[in-house]
DNA sequence: CCATGCTTTCCTGCTT
DNA sequence: TAAGCAGGAAAGCATG
């Protein structure tokens, strides 16, 4: 059993491998850490560290591993609890780790680590980006039970395979990547799903909320969307709402909602709101192929490009097949109440971030 | 259980 | 004429 400091020494060996490889791989990039491994291994561990200073989710290998080895220096942690085939993985897909995978795998470690991980983004990201995206970031791993499974099936799998039980980082990686809560929410076939292609979500007809209200619900979502269709058949024939005159009829069937009361948050925070979510569209390129574009950036001013395409996620998101441009907008209508819109008269499709809206601006993106 | 907030659904009338 | 807008009414649903 190494002591408790042996850790230093293992790392150290693994760290020296790591940077033997990049160093091979990259020749001896830009920085001072990769030039010097006794430099690194002396002084970085213990607070001057390259990774303090980058977002978690771009530092390398090696950077992860000093992470690692400062906390466990700093905690005196045994490193015999560490099974350190593990810790070889690059930032972003230590990143997708949920806060349970890391204590699955570092013990008791894994809460300080994952407190570490995301006050560190939180850091970075309020440098570039402020608070609002932030938030939708960290939003993004509320899903732990739903990710310990997925952990837990990548292990067995392995096992089965008879490889080495180790964890399968990309499949991890991918999962938690694409699974960031309302980060990927916008996905759909036949617009923002091709941007993501790969990914085990833009494969789902739904994705999670960003308030983390849906989130742990994932692993239900799949079984309970691809029999979505079947239920509303038979529920259809058997238990149909009852008629009334206006307003909102029943939207989920008896056996929906049977299949779904097993799948409430025990702690929902905020869900999304639907102008968090056309904001996120408009700012993240990447989900919006077409969708919604800017009209006047500065101001705040939008316009829906495929209006039905948005209702459509949106309504992905809501788990709400039946959604539609025309009921979307009356919930844009009510935010001008609220000024969290504005309105734009005379303009079709065109909206206006109002007062009470926030994220959005370009001065709270830098801010 | 109740109040509240945020939608969601339906509707009528109007505008583009 | 179709699509979109405006806003009232009522209900669903999650949360505190």
């Amino acid at each position: 059993m190494a002591s408790v400091y042996g850790i230093g020494s293992i790392l150290t060996d693994v760290m020296r491998s790591v940077y033997q490889t990049e160093e091979n791989q990259a020749g001896c990039p830009n920085s001072r850490e990769h030039c010097s491994n006794s430099t690194l291994l002396s002084t970085d561990l213990l607070g001057t560290s390259s990774w303090l200073q980058l977002d978690p989710r771009l530092w390398s290998r090696l950077q992860v591993l000093e992470w690692l080895a400062y906390h466990v220096e700093k905690h005196k942690y045994d490193a015999n609890n560490i099974d350190l085939s593990l810790c070889d993985m690059d930032g972003a897909t230590l990143w997708g780790l949920s806060g349970n995978q890391l204590v699955v795998i570092f013990g008791p470690l894994g809460e300080e680590l994952y407190r570490s991980l995301h006050s560190l983004n939180r850091a970075s990201l309020d440098l570039t980006m402020g608070e609002d995206f932030n938030d939708i970031f960290l939003q993004g791993i509320l899903g732990e039970e739903s990710d310990e499974k997925l952990l837990d099936t990548v292990i067995t799998w392995n096992e089965l395979v008879n490889e080495e039980p180790t964890v399968d980082w990309k499949a991890l990686s991918d999962f938690q990547l694409s699974d960031p809560g309302y980060e990927s929410a916008p996905t759909s076939p036949d617009s923002i799903g091709s941007s993501n292609a790969g990914s085990l979500v833009s494969q789902a007809p739904n994705s999670p909320d960003s308030g983390g209200s849906e989130s742990d619900t994932e692993t239900t979502n799949a079984q309970y969307n691809s029999s979505n269709e079947e239920f509303r058949k038979i529920s259809l024939s058997n238990c149909k709402p009852l008629k009334r005159g206006r307003g909102r009829p029943r939207k989920v069937t008896c056996e929906e909602r049977t299949c779904l009361e097993g799948r409430k948050s025990k702690h929902s925070p905020r869900g999304t709101h639907l102008w968090e979510f056309i904001r996120d569209i408009l700012l993240r390129p990447e989900t919006n192929t077409g969708l919604l574009k800017w009209e006047d950036r500065s101001e705040g001013i939008f316009k829906f490009l495929k209006s039905e395409a948005v209702a459509q996620l949106w309504g992905e998101k809501k788990k709400n097949s039946s959604m539609t441009y025309e009921k979307l907008s009356r919930a844009m209508r009510y935010y001008y109440k609220r000024e969290i819109l504005e309105r734009v008269d005379g303009r079709r499709l065109v909206y206006k971030f109002g007062k009470n809206s926030s994220g959005w601006k370009l001065g709270d993106l830098r801010a």
